[in-house]
DNA sequence: ATATATGCAAAGAGTTTGCACCACG
DNA sequence: CGTGGTGCAAACTCTTTGCATATAT
């Protein structure tokens, strides 16, 4: 357990949902000055091989967050980029209707969801 | 219309499925010597603008397939790299659950569902 | 003829890797 | 004291942009 591999995790779970390494290793930085990102990204391997950290994929690329985060099912707006998320019990529906017909267990939080909020649906009219 | 967005349009159309944009600039050389990927890029958005073309994100990045494939929703196991997709039937239970909850409308296509195959989840007992 | 698409070259962003050095345990 | 984490520099991939030239209509 090094200084800096305390910063990075600090970081990742005062991220509230999740964080793409490149504002990890800005972050970091400002605490620990001479971090370099190839420290960051080793690290995010790491942890998220250990388990700890898990990565979703976002319409601006890869973010971090807890792996015990990963009941979080992203909803992304494309007009407005407003983000939300589904119930647990909406996720299971979800993952349910998935495995029931493909024999297929979906992680539906490794990729976001993409569509229209209900305030740009109304406004696009 | 010139030569090189013919020859783009028809690897992306001949690729059954989705193709990267590496993967056309590197089929349209075989045909067109010396098309530039930057033009490759160009006219992928400009085709994207127009309607033709829409790009989904897999694990190895953006994918371009035919607008008129739009109803594909990506099934990609993370283990063994399988695809998959579901019907339309699927997909718009899919898509209904969503919106029924959150006014959400969501589009399934633009990012795969990741998850394990029914093989990979058994042979890994 | 004129608007526009292309190629080329360069610049960027994000990420990975090799290596010598330093430090944690 | 030794394993292994770190910084640094370089390399890489993918993508974007500026600009002069070539091309489609």
């Amino acid at each position: 357990m090094t200084p800096q591999r305390r910063a990075i995790v600090t970081e990742v779970m005062a991220a509230n949902g999740h964080i793409s390494p490149t504002s990890i290793a800005e972050r970091v930085r400002d605490r620990v000055p001479g971090v370099d990102p190839s420290t960051v990204y080793r690290t995010l391997d790491l942890l998220e091989e250990l388990g700890v950290l898990a990565h979703t994929h976002l319409e601006s690329g890869a973010e971090y967050h807890r792996r015990s985060e990963s009941q979080h099912v992203h909803l992304v707006c494309s007009n407005c980029g407003a983000e939300d998320s589904l119930s647990l019990g909406e996720a299971k529906q979800l993952r349910d209707l998935v495995t029931r017909h493909h024999g297929f267990a979906p992680d539906l939080t490794h990729f976001a969801i993409s569509g229209l909020c209900r305030r740009c649906q109304e406004a696009g009219k």
